[in-house]
DNA sequence: TTGGACAACCGTACATTGTACGAAAGCCAT
DNA sequence: ATGGCTTTCGTACAATGTACGGTTGTCCAA
């Protein structure tokens, strides 16, 4: 779990960097006021106050709020499909449920960002639609070596492991979502036990 | 699926309205600005100039904005209460599918309600638990209900039979939410294909 | 050294929002 | 009529996004 920077580090980050650079640091600085204080207090000029900058400064780096937006949720699927891609990788857990785990993990340390990132009206232009496809790609690959392994065989082994992969997910993000947001006390189910009963239905153990 | 009054409608029934009646008034306002033009649109001074009234006069009877967001949300989970009982009671489809399918018929619907509903930080206060139990408890029971009739047996048939229902809750949601928000492009599956496939999990046919 | 082109910076201003305050107007029992 | 309510809403203020235009800094050619 890549943890982000404080607000003094990024002032004196800012100073010796590039124009591309501090585009970074701008989205970086919306995102740890995300994960702190919610959506709201993303605002332009608190972002800038966190940066020492004049409000009006941070349109030289970046168009406006919406744009902001948009940043901030590329940087979430980056930062999710690294860390599935690694935690099913090097984890200690067994193989592939070290990224499932990090999927719900991340939900519920940014779940803010997670919000923003599935539930923002999606342009149906290809690029955005892509960075969505490349930041889930991963789990669902792992989900799907995972099952090939397992022994799942046939002509149509293809097409079964993809939808078998599509079906996790959809029910991984509904207990991700639910979770994050505070909505399993409706029922009297622990999140680890869903968790687990999710994973099961993969590879039953 | 209830449908919600046009604008006029609702300034003539304005008039003639007492104190109770007005309140639910502006709360139908204020839902069907939601559904048309989506949260940023639910702005006070807007929702008053529907019923042709001055912005201060919906403080007579709505403490403020949150109170207004509050109360759609309780009359959201009411629909969905509502609608998943008699859907699965009156409906000419099979039984408890019915109940299913208009879940997310629902959030097909009013997307940006069913947002709402599952994605605002809920207070731990018990009546707004509550709210939400009581909104989803329908649509498990009707599982529950299935299940049993299906055969499930054994001493812990209570237990068993919750957390199935639960586990099915929650990828339901996973689906509605990821259908609602547009999200299931990534996956080159329909959405149909993955309901039928969910309702199969509990009574396969 | 000087001048000019260009990028970074930001103060000011305006529109839009939620809502606090208090004034006006209607209603009704005494 | 009077006094006390509820309802209505005009005005005002603070916070927001951001358009506009001015100031400053940097660098390079003449």
């Amino acid at each position: 779990m890549a943890s982000l920077p404080s607000s003094k580090r990024l002032q004196a980050r800012w100073r010796q960097a590039n124009h591309q650079q501090r585009r970074q640091i701008v989205v970086s600085a919306a995102l740890d006021l995300l994960r702190r204080h919610g959506l709201k207090a993303v605002t332009m000029r608190r972002v800038a106050h966190r940066l020492g900058i004049g409000a009006m400064t941070l349109y030289t780096y970046i168009r406006g709020q919406d744009e902001l937006r948009q940043a901030m949720i590329r940087e979430g699927f980056n930062m999710l499909a690294q860390g599935c891609r690694s935690a099913s990788t090097l984890g200690s857990d067994q193989g592939w449920r070290g990224g499932a785990r990090y999927y719900i993990q991340f939900a519920l340390t940014y779940p803010s960002l997670y919000d923003l990132m599935f539930r923002t009206p999606l342009s149906t232009s290809d690029a955005d639609q892509q960075i969505m496809r490349d930041g889930v790609q991963p789990l669902l690959d792992r989900v799907r070596e995972q099952m090939v392994l397992q022994g799942t065989t046939g002509p149509d082994l293809e097409q079964k492991v993809h939808r078998a992969a599509g079906r996790f997910w959809v029910a991984l993000h509904g207990l991700a979502s639910l979770q994050a947001a505070n909505r399993l006390e409706a029922l009297d189910m622990s999140a680890d036990e869903l968790l687990d009963e999710l994973l099961h239905s993969v590879s039953p153990t």
